[in-house]
DNA sequence: TAAATATATGAATACGTAACCATAAAAGTA
DNA sequence: TACTTTTATGGTTACGTATTCATATATTTA
């Protein structure tokens, strides 16, 4: 491999001229700069990324710790987020990770030393967490978050969760089911309690057998909607912890030639990008503004990590909801 | 930042006792080793990866070029590519590149001494293709691949276009157009070129106006669907270079309320998971293989990375109609 | 012209690790 | 016992860059 040694020798100048080419150009002269140039290009020479690291302490590098790209969520998400890391001049290495492999991700993250790190993936009480904040990394959750979480952008999950169901409500609904994720994960858990309040305000029961927060497993959602609609009274609406399981319970109803909306209305919450094709139109709950979750957290990590800014990134956006056409007045 | 020393000096040994603590435990007496561990523990020490790499000329690091995510193509493969890697232990460095970013895209691959890059967007006579080479880099391409390509992995693209034109015509279609990509790609050109000898060999005229190989964003694709369905004799059936623009043209035929498939048929290339989704039934021309192409790449690039294989990598995947609900007989 | 300053370059060093070589102690062998 | 081999550890160096400090030359100033 060809190094700033070779350059310096085969242009007739010391490795630290070399260095100065690339990093401050005004401070050499001009017939210099040219004869290292010609032996950059002469060398198909490349700088070394990793001993620049080493020594200036910066990687240039940003994590990304997604949730599968299955989950129309984190398509959204991710375009936004690389694309505009990298528009900053960063890189960005992307892990979809399972809660198994979290352990992992955390470590090859800190080895490698990188600016910062966006993540979605973080439990409520996730032991990780404290760890993180010890390696004095820069990072901020999106969509999920911690319970001591010091940045983060979410949606307003509680709010979103109510009024799935005061839409459906409205809509003249009384049997009301609800599909949801773990709870052991912030968002699902306050879309759920939102939900759960929204029925309260309107008086409506809900049987603990019209309840399921499973795993979000495409198996796991199709089981409890083969649950649901076996019932001797099955539910004319469900409301959802996320798009994703909108579209997954969707995609069921049609295999099983039940009519959406006319049979059963289905309501998701996130507003991704796909629930607005024309073969989908997925009645939903999303953000009242028109950038991407993923989005708002980068822009604000790279400012925290290039100390523009010091005050706590706590950004929890409103909703509204999106009609379209898996819901109908019953 | 902790480094390997610091923990020497804490546990009384030295740094190169350390660095076998790590990486060969084996030769290190059992009370030392627990001495170094605990010292490891308490600084909350982790090597760096970047000293490591430069030591050892080695990163554990792959490239990933994709295509734009809201081609669900590349949300198949993303995913796949990503997944693989990280269970084999490497990192993916991943980006997102329009064809003109593509030239950083490079330079920052090679910069950091990846062990290897993994890549769609290549055209037919890409000029970095032949620095790539020279940089002694392994890389395979997948989807599309260059004029000298050594290593890359495809469907069968011409076939592909040949079947996907013998579909409709078989349903009895005459009026048939075609909206695919830039020829200067690969994937599109061959399967252009299929569709092509697929009308010639049923004897069916195309006039120019029928034919679309423009930019594949949303706008452009949406502007050829709206000039093709304003001809006074405009398509029954639309062929397409790839499901992405097949979707595109699917949702803007849904909101001009035109029927899909009694009114016009649609048929795309790729079978995309998404494709088979209860609410879209895309009818497509896919791989017969249910393995997916990324990660059919990303398994030969690692095979190559660690030298389990040295002859060139040269797949191409039969193809066959999946048909489904978005074409019918005229 | 002489002194002071600015400009252009090079020599030496640090970054944190793994690898190579050296050596002391322990264990095995004749 | 004397010698060889094995085991466990430490000292030193290389990886490729940016940075700090030093120095020679060119330029400005008095």
């Amino acid at each position: 491999m060809v190094s700033s040694k070779d350059v310096a020798k085969y242009a007739g100048v010391s490795q630290t001229t070399v260095s100065r080419v690339l990093n401050t150009p005004e401070l050499v002269k001009k017939p210099t700069l040219d004869k290292v140039m010609k032996a950059i290009q002469e060398l198909n020479y490349f700088p070394n990324a990793h001993a620049r690291s080493l020594v200036q302490n910066k990687t240039g590098t940003i994590v990304l710790l997604s949730g599968p790209l299955h989950n129309p969520f984190f398509v959204d998400t991710t375009t936004a987020i690389v694309n505009f890391a990298n528009d900053m001049g960063y890189r960005v290495n992307v892990q979809f990770v399972n809660d198994k492999k979290l352990s992992e991700a955390y470590a090859t993250a800190i080895e490698h030393k990188v600016d910062g790190i966006i993540l979605s993936c973080i439990l409520i009480d996730d032991p990780f967490f404290e760890q993180l904040k010890r390696m004095n990394i820069p990072f901020i959750t999106y969509n999920r978050k911690h319970r001591n979480n010091e940045h983060f952008v979410e949606i307003d999950n509680f709010e979103a969760g109510y009024l799935a169901a005061k839409h459906v409500i409205d809509l003249g609904h009384k049997r009301i089911a609800w599909v949801g994720g773990p709870l052991t994960v912030s968002t699902f858990n306050n879309r759920y309690l939102g939900f759960l309040q929204g029925l309260r305000d309107a008086a409506i029961d809900i049987a603990a057998s019209y309840i399921f927060n499973t795993d979000t497993s495409k198996l796991d959602i199709s089981h409890a909607f083969q649950t649901l609609m076996a019932y001797p009274h099955p539910p004319t609406a469900i409301c959802t912890g996320a798009d994703s399981l909108a579209l997954n319970l969707l995609d069921d109803a049609m295999r099983d030639n039940i009519d959406v909306p006319n049979d059963l209305s289905i309501i998701g919450i996130d507003n991704v990008d796909l629930s607005q094709h024309g073969a989908i139109q997925l009645t939903t709950v999303g953000s009242i503004s028109e950038q991407n979750l993923g989005f708002m957290a980068i822009e604000k990590l790279i400012e925290i990590i290039e100390n523009k800014k010091n005050s706590c990134v706590k950004i929890t956006e409103s909703v509204k909801v999106f009609e379209r056409s898996t819901t109908r007045k019953i």
